[in-house]
DNA sequence: CATGAATGAGGATTCATTCAT
DNA sequence: AATGAATGAATCCTCATTCAT
């Protein structure tokens, strides 16, 4: 494999594999599955998938990759609509985590609990594009701070790693529980962020 | 030899190899580390943990089971005091959650992320134990909003369910950054669960 | 397709293609490299060598029988002339082994090393061809025997391997140390099997 | 296995399978052949092999470094006895290293044909103790050089190249062919090296 | 002619587990 | 109570080979 192809074909099918793996590696975890398991979910032979990825592990830093740089942009198209209000924002932001589309939750999954079996390397690049993600929402706690929104005894950055933690819980919830009705939970996990559980 | 020692002496080494696994479990999940990791903690050899324990799904089952007992011992001590606010309660299910003892801390780290390892019957024996946790919460939850303290928009089993999830991830950060100051973080879980982080 | 084309371009190819793998051969051991290897010395994508050899394996029986009739075509060129002295003719053996085409010592010491990994059918063609080149030198110190110029005490069919051995090794100095001097090589391994290293 | 046992059961049993590595590789080829192969040599299955080598690599390299200790320890013995004739002293070289021991001969065919298959790390720790090995032979024929034993148009380093490779085929030719006399094939090469072919 | 895609058959290595001592 | 030695069963990954285009 010195020169892999620029197909749109190729690419095509990777990004099924892509997603098959999200899949497997979210319902299982990365070491708790095998090769064999993401070969299963599609009309592949095990040995095909390294046609595709060089390891599992690359596979996994890929599922990585795609989850966070299509987070920030879905991100970024909540976060610049500064006309909406703090409340709707947010709700903005968990929605966009947990999307309707069924696969997008689950690069999500992969991203936040099996990304420490990435290498050095590869979690090098996983955290700084992570951290463009969390700059993001930063970005916008600050503005509604500025703007006189947040209670000011809200430790900022605390908050938006506790609401990704959030999303992050609601995503499980909905991987594990596929009857549950995901409007409902994007309610009230906003009404729970934003206002807490107190009358 | 099916017939294990009651000594205290086995069940004190006994303890201190499930607490070890639990180390270990947290860390690198259970498929992702070998009983010998858990050995390297002690000073045993590998092959002198099936003394202890059968197998190691065993001392999976036996470390979710002790997270989960000691969780309600805990937990029964908090709710039972209703003379308490109800912020103060919560404050408190934090901090029985999240506690000074750092093993503690392992221990729920892996009910919540590794029992679903567990085989059929193992998941049942946990999952017993687990709805007596929610149900004493549960009741906490029920209590405050018949004194009329709960925002009645709020979908008690759900917000339950959002509590115990921010517990742990409270406990993942604690774990991963021991740097981080543990009153600080119950403080703002605390605020941000009861009060939100509007102004 | 069971019928090859015999162009001239086709066998022209095809002997580039038994170069490369003599090369890769040489260097890396017939089992210690990959049907890529000899594809990446070629402008040639890895399926493509199938269309020239049907297996590694015939690829290798194809470079062994080139470096053995090649190597009787140069041999026969020297031992018909009976008029040069023992030690030429011991010289002329060793520079038309060594050659100053890199791709025919390539050749020769895959057929010394790798021959062993040929199937019984193929060893056996190879093999015909070797006694054909081994009898040829044979016949060149049965010669210098009857004309007495022999040591009497050497045992002629070990010496002509010797000999072989001899080349081979030098062939094997050259290949791993590009900066030697061929000519010196020849000179030094030739003095020391006709005469020895005493004085 | 993080503590090794430092039994001389341990180690002798590692020198069997060093033993019948170096057999299997000889014969095979390092990548010629599996791990099983050994396995079978022996009464063990393919992964207690595991227990005594980390790799199958790092069973090549200690092949390599056992024969080229070895081998270092016989010369050591031959050329520190100058009282010898040359002759004398070429012949023990060549009896030391083709030796009785079969299993001495595998190890130093594995060290001549295998350690290229080393990691580079590896080719170091053997190339230092080789350089021990020629260095020994150098200062014999430097000591007969100087005692005019040698004829002077002789390369004494491209000698003592030559004498090693005379060695190896010498080996080679025994491995292949159990029959032949190992005095005989001595006695030639060790005639062959000082005096050459010619009368 | 050439190659992108796919795959079957291995092969090295890992690891939980066993058991005699 | 502990452990050295051994092993069966996986599991990742490699690679020669095929074949439709």
């Amino acid at each position: 494999m010195p020169i892999k192809p620029t197909t749109g074909k190729f690419t095509k099918r990777r990004l099924e594999i892509l997603m098959a793996a999200a899949s497997v590696f979210a319902e299982k975890g990365f070491h708790g599955c095998r090769t064999q398991d993401i070969a299963d979910r599609l009309e592949l032979r095990q040995a095909s998938l390294y046609y595709y990825f060089p390891t599992k592990e690359a596979a996994l830093e890929a599922v990585c990759l795609h989850a966070v740089e299509t987070a920030i942009a879905r991100l970024a198209q909540i976060t610049e609509n500064p006309s909406a209000s703090l409340a709707d924002r947010i709700r903005g932001v968990i929605h966009a985590y947990l999307h309707d589309l069924h696969a997008h939750r689950d690069c999500l999954i992969v991203l936040a609990e099996q990304r420490r079996y990435l290498s050095g390397d590869q979690q090098q690049a996983v955290r700084a594009q992570s951290r463009h993600y969390q700059a993001l929402l930063q970005q916008m706690f600050e503005q509604a701070a500025a703007q006189g929104l947040l209670d000011p005894a809200i430790d900022c950055p605390l908050a938006v790693r506790a609401l990704i933690d959030l999303c992050h819980c609601a995503a499980l919830r909905l991987q594990r529980d596929t009857q549950q009705d995901v409007t409902h939970i994007i309610d009230q996990y906003t009404r729970l962020f934003c206002s807490g559980i107190e009358h």
